[in-house]
DNA sequence: CAGTGGTCTAGACCACTCC
DNA sequence: GAGTGGTCTAGACCACTGT
């Protein structure tokens, strides 16, 4: 059966539930459907008729609950179609998690990138304390450099738990941005990314790799994204050669 | 009279008007009079009844006008007691605008400012491009240096045209960072900041003022801070001695 | 207690989309 | 045209805040 609390109320006192209010019933419902895929990305949910018969309630309550998953961006609705599982690739990237290589897209260069090594071993204490494992957990390493129109512009070392489809993740990181394909391939929801920003000296092997003097300055950065559900995805430690490359955020509020 | 449209979409066609929704227009109203600071911050608004009767319409569409405004932050709204316009400063600081100092003090640190020089000049082509202002504009420009612990750490080019009250920035600039100033002390809502960084070596000049040497690589980074309104409020030009301070945002979505 | 916002119902009419 | 979401009304009861 499909009822909710059934206004379970007033009888006598519930001894634990907090009888949330309906609306809130009904988008939790919805929302564990949508994130455990039970309703897939792009799938049209059931009308307000239909759910306001389903659930027993009026349709303003459906409609509550429906308007709190769009504020989400879990849903989007469409004024004569209905309402729809949003694709986490279509979701508009506010704060702007756009990765390497979609900023460089919209500059119309040329990324392009090499994937230097790839191995699973214990997790660094860094990587370890970001991603939530124990020390010393296996986890998967792979080293990769973007190039900019043929120059080096960036040396990349990802972290993450092998399990889950990430697996893809190895092969693909020399094409596509961690960020992207985490949301276009695997359909996580990323929904933000701790980031923080320094200056270091190349180094000699940082300088060869990128082809740099070894007293050169370079962007380093870390990256740390989360899904929906509060999970970090990965961890990432990126250095940029800043003639190559500017990073640039908006965060908002 | 107070009154809206008066549902005037049926009668005789009204040439222009689109004739929005009335929600729409009581919340465009509300919007309006707190950013023009009729409604001054923590100004408590009318009842949800008293608005039904001025504005004529049913309390639901008083309700999704107020339920619009307090998502985007302008009001607040308590069980039991009314609604009340935001006072900037409390606002929940989503994305993570935290200057300087407020960093600094969440880690239990002692930041200490000095402002070595204050002066108007024309607007550098970067900055007044920022801002929006014609080449050669005159800028307010005031250059600090932030210590930590007594350590030198950042040294800060800030611009910002010279109207509005905005000049007692130029005053509190040695003590406070930008942003919390425009919110606490100014009232400007701040929507959102554009951040950019890259890494530069730090030259003899920037060297002797941080305390490094000419070769040490520091963290350069740029923040154009964004008003509800769409204004750009400032330009603000930071190098960071990275031995001191490292740069963390959370960038929602 | 009176006043406030929080939730909910049972209707209604409209604009939009797709057939 | 039938089906969808978008807007709106006129009520109602509740929980919370103040006195």
């Amino acid at each position: 059966m499909t009822h909710l609390n059934d206004r379970a109320r007033s009888g006598a006192d519930a001894p634990a539930a907090a009888a949330r209010p309906l609306f809130a019933q009904i988008k939790a419902r919805l929302r564990q459907d949508i994130l455990e895929k039970r309703l897939p990305a792009g799938q049209k949910l059931p009308s307000e008729a239909q759910m306001q018969q389903a659930f027993g309630v009026s349709r303003i309550t459906v409609r509550q609950a429906l308007n709190e998953l769009q504020a989400e961006g879990l849903i989007e609705t469409l004024n004569g179609k209905g309402s729809f599982v949003t694709r986490p690739a279509d979701a508009p990237r506010l704060g702007m998690l756009a990765g390497f290589n979609e900023i460089l897209r919209t500059h119309g260069r040329a990324g392009a990138g090499h994937t230097l090594s790839t191995r699973t071993g214990p997790a660094p204490v860094r990587a370890a304390r970001a991603l939530k494992l124990a020390p010393g957990a296996p986890v998967s390493v792979v080293r990769t450099l973007r190039t900019i129109d043929g120059v080096p512009a960036a040396f990349v070392h990802t972290f993450y738990e092998p399990t889950l489809g990430r697996d893809i993740l190895a092969q693909r990181l020399a094409q596509e941005d961690a960020m992207t394909l985490l949301e276009e391939d695997l359909d996580f929801r990323l929904d933000r990314t701790q980031i923080s920003a320094t200056a270091v000296k190349a180094g000699r092997i940082r300088g060869l790799l990128l082809g740099v003097p070894a007293d050169a300055p370079l962007l380093y950065m870390r990256f740390v994204p989360y899904d929906l559900t509060g999970l970090a995805l990965l961890y990432s430690d990126v250095y940029f050669r800043p003639d190559q490359f500017t990073y640039r955020v908006m965060v908002r509020r």
